[in-house]
DNA sequence: TACATTTGCAACCAATTGGTTTCTTATTTT
DNA sequence: AAAATAAGAAACCAATTGGTTGCAAATGTA
């Protein structure tokens, strides 16, 4: 079932999941009570999430809690890169010409 | 069909295509000849990634040229921020700890 | 005008997805 | 020891997905 990042993300609870785990671990339970989402819905989230390990359980007691391996967000970022090299240079072509405008315009 | 950007990366041929296309619009069937996809399912995906706008048709005589906006790929990165504050900041603590044992190995 | 090319669209299909219900196991609490 | 709580696992279901095949429309070429 080759799961990746980027399936993870695509769920928007999962996104919602990821942003609520990511200051402070979490009970399933306790991520349930977030949303309109039974624990068992969450549960199996948590369980795609952990098999691409972008989070990691932590038992303790009969609790288990979950937490964000916030690394692993670095891969979207990594990705992001060949675009953000893209949007960066169609901006500094923007800027460069704004600047021949403006230099045009004083010396008119 | 509610469809959102980060459905729209999910899907690995979708991201090739993205990929491709970033630096020339490209007709379907340039696409397609590229992976080992049907001109049939690079336009699903194309269908797809219009319907977030994510891409643009621009329609050449009979042919139809599909550009990446780009800017659009910046929501990614936008949502990422919350995160990258999160590992910065664990990233700044590493590095006061490094520099805290180097001044204790200084000292001794 | 007839033919070829490029493409979108609709119908269909198997696999996957997100969710539910039910059940079992393990750990607390009373 | 008995009851309550936390959570994973399995079976099931409707909806969605990625893909296919076949067809129609539009544009270009002989």
């Amino acid at each position: 079932m080759r799961r990746d990042i980027f399936q993870a993300i695509a769920d928007p609870t999962r996104r919602a999941i990821i942003a609520l785990i990511a200051l402070q671990p979490m009970t399933p339970n306790a991520i349930a009570e977030h949303f309109d989402a039974t624990r068992q819905a969450v549960s199996k989230h948590l369980k795609i999430l952990i098999e691409c390990e972008l989070v990691k359980p932590d038992q303790q007691g009969r609790e288990i809690y979950y937490q964000l391996e916030i690394d692993k967000m670095k891969e979207i970022d990594k990705w992001l890169e060949q675009f953000r090299r893209i949007w960066e240079t169609r901006f500094s072509q923007l800027d460069d010409l704004l600047t021949t405008l403006k230099k045009g315009k004083h010396d008119k």
